[in-house]
DNA sequence: ATGGGCACCTGGCTGC
DNA sequence: TGCAGCCAGGTGCCCA
């Protein structure tokens, strides 16, 4: 599910709830998870304040007074404010408890998602440390992308979404980023003329902005922290839209299959 | 170093 | 109605 904007959503509707309380206990409904939640976790947090929210990728880090909650929402999971009292529902995987009567409840059908603890610099957990720079950083620009991919084979929609290269680009994002830089997403990373570069780092980084202004995309169960869904959906160009007229220039929107996923482009549009 | 394929899971939809 | 098959916002790991 969630990429980027659905990630900053979350963390967005969050932090006024959770900055500044304490955690009164963790409850692990269902540990298994894409890895097992340590069975010492609730005593390792209960107790604690939570100092701030961050982001890292599409990882949402929890900063508490002696470490860091490392979430990930995988592919199905939301992570939602709610009275402590709301009965739970199925696929209502972990509880933080909070001093406020709110608990942070964890949902995810699929359990793709994970939840680790970490002390010290999050940053230097092993899921963050290989992190390619955050879109929004300085360091990713046209000059970037254009060194990255000069030697590539790959296609450019998986470079895209290969997270030592660019980060918070998921499937949706990839095809969106690819039609608004007007690049077929087949293309060999390494064909790029730099002026390609420079186009698909500002649509990038323009795609993931707007998507955030606006909650972000809900195409199935994806809800922000306050259960709202998001709504780029509707400002989606290509994605999903296979077999419709292209919104700029009426070309039926074509979708193909790389590494397993559709990729959705306009054969005209996009060259 | 790079790239490709697999694995992990549940649910919703399609078509026979 | 039932069921098999396919697809879905991710990504770490193993192998060539």
């Amino acid at each position: 599910m969630p990429e980027l904007p659905e990630v900053e959503t979350t963390r967005r509707g969050l932090e006024p709830h959770v900055a500044g309380r304490r955690i009164v206990a963790l409850t692990v409904h269902e540990p298994r998870l894409r890895w097992r939640v340590p069975d010492d976790l609730p005593a390792r947090l209960a107790g604690q304040r939570i100092t701030g929210t961050g982001r890292r990728a599409k990882y949402l880090l929890i900063a508490l007074e002696s470490g860091t909650l490392i979430v990930h929402l995988g592919m199905s999971g939301s992570l939602r404010v709610l009275p402590a009292d709301t009965p739970r529902i199925a696929h209502d995987h972990y509880d933080l408890l909070l001093d406020s009567g709110n608990t942070l409840r964890f949902n995810d059908p699929r359990r793709f998602g994970s939840l680790h603890y970490t002390i010290g610099d999050p940053h230097r957990h092993p899921l963050l440390s290989r992190l390619a720079p955050e879109p929004f950083d300085a360091e990713f620009d046209a000059d970037y992308l254009w060194r990255i991919t000069r030697r590539r084979r790959a296609s450019i929609k998986q470079v895209l979404m290969n997270s030592r290269l660019v980060v918070g680009v998921g499937n949706i994002y990839a095809s969106e980023s690819l039609f608004r830089s007007r690049i077929r997403p087949r293309r060999r990373a390494q064909s790029l003329s730099r002026e390609e570069a420079k186009r698909l780092a500002k649509a990038v980084r323009a795609v993931l902005s707007m998507a955030i202004e606006v909650g972000g995309t809900t195409l199935r169960d994806y809800v922000g922290a306050n259960g709202e869904p998001g709504y780029f959906r509707q400002k989606l160009y290509v994605y999903e839209r296979a077999g419709k007229a292209c919104r700029v220039c009426g070309t039926i929107v074509r979708q193909l299959t790389q590494q397993g996923r559709s990729t959705y482009y306009c054969s005209s549009c996009q060259k």
